[in-house]
DNA sequence: CGACAAATTGATGGCTGTCAAGACGTGTGG
DNA sequence: CCACACGTCTTGACAGCCATCAATTTGTCG
């Protein structure tokens, strides 16, 4: 990053925030005057059906760029909340427009950002559409696990991860008990196991079979910052 | 749009374009050196499997800009393929870099573009993972019936469109039998028919409340040019 | 007329949702 | 210290929505 980019960095920046778990940094519907970049933590980007279904859009780990949507749209399309301490670097939000003035190249790379989730979301939308309940089960696990090791978070084959089956279920289109059923699934044929706040893989060819992901790669998510 | 952007436009444009229907316009997998505006006509943007089964992303219509993923990323994510004849405006590749530098604002306005299209396949996610068959092709219709009377083609409450019933259990997550047998409900039931290349809506407040949406309003496509 | 795509309808099976109950750990109040 | 509430995980039973298979009909095109 260029001196001048790292002063505009500093005039726009607000601050920095821990916030505890369970807080909802942003809701679906209202606006932002912030942006945020998460340093560290976890949470997950939802929304909810006006009967009280909840749909898991993703988590947000590390390096995650929150707010793009309530900054160039009106408002937020869905929310976004923490599950466990989160530490947040804030912005204003018209930085937005005065980066894009100031230094398209980073607007640029905004761009990319936003593709890169509509990605994302395309691949989840298969998912959930075409997939049988293990294999989503199995792409979920995949999925995360693979962020893990981006992030340096795996230890001994171990993540750990603050989200509850339900968050799985909400995410995968499934039911939690049906969710439960194939983690055992998976869990007793030694392929990987959902537990005491931890995902570990033990085979993890075998998981990218199930999942029907045996010859594919993953895309990398690339700092913003 | 300014005297300059037009001259920008005109610099980048290569020209116009008029496809036949069955034509993949954009391929998964591949990068492509155009940018495109769809002048007129529709399409669908899809994901194959490899075991061939089909993921629709969504359709296109006259406004829409193709492309973008495979501008700032290295490569398309997904297909594009037109449905009936198409006409296309033509760009270079590289005018999105320039369009950026020189024209910092419709940079901006693309981000936007890339927020709704995430906007839209978050919505279709929640409505392929939470709802019952007969939700989902409440919805489905729904979506593509506002969209029409946004583009001014809906005449005597009658849409036509280009697809086959197998497009909407693709995008649906359904299998043909029973959309088409769900469709049979609707149609029986007075509220939709979708025949004969066309789609017509007789109950649009019963259609939106067999779709959960009886309270909800739908964002507007704003074009991009 | 024959081939083909698309739409339609019925029969059958299974994957998955729902309901229910219990186990386990944690925190709280008496 | 114990009782209790609560959240989460787990397991079994049952029902139902939906996928699959199969056959028929209709319309289009060569």
């Amino acid at each position: 990053m260029s001196a001048e980019e790292l002063a505009f960095m500093e005039r726009f920046k607000i601050g920095e925030r821990a916030v505890p778990p369970g807080t909802e940094i942003l809701t679906e519907g209202e606006a932002s005057g912030e942006l945020y970049t998460v340093l560290s933590g976890m949470g997950l980007r939802f929304k909810l059906l006006e009967d009280g279904r909840r749909q898991v859009l993703g988590v947000t780990m590390p390096g995650d760029f929150l707010g793009l949507q309530a900054g160039v749209m009106d408002r937020m399309h869905h929310s976004v909340e923490t599950r466990t301490e989160v530490t947040l670097c804030i912005f204003r939000r018209d930085a937005l427009w005065h980066l894009f003035r100031d230094f398209p190249e980073r607007g640029y790379d905004l761009t990319w950002l936003a593709a890169l989730e509509e990605h994302f979301l395309g691949e989840r939308l298969v998912t959930v559409a075409q997939l049988s309940g293990l294999e989503r089960v199995a792409r979920g696990l995949l999925r995360l696990f693979e962020r893990g090791v981006d992030l340096g978070l795996v230890r001994n084959g171990r993540l750990p991860l603050p989200f509850i089956q339900q968050d799985l279920a909400d995410g995968l289109g499934l039911s939690l008990v049906h969710t439960n059923k194939l983690l055992r699934q998976l869990r007793s044929q030694g392929i990987a196991r959902w537990a005491d706040g931890g995902l570990t893989i033990y085979d993890l060819a075998g998981l990218r079979a199930v999942a029907g992901m045996a010859n594919a790669t993953a895309l990398a998510v690339r700092p913003l910052i």
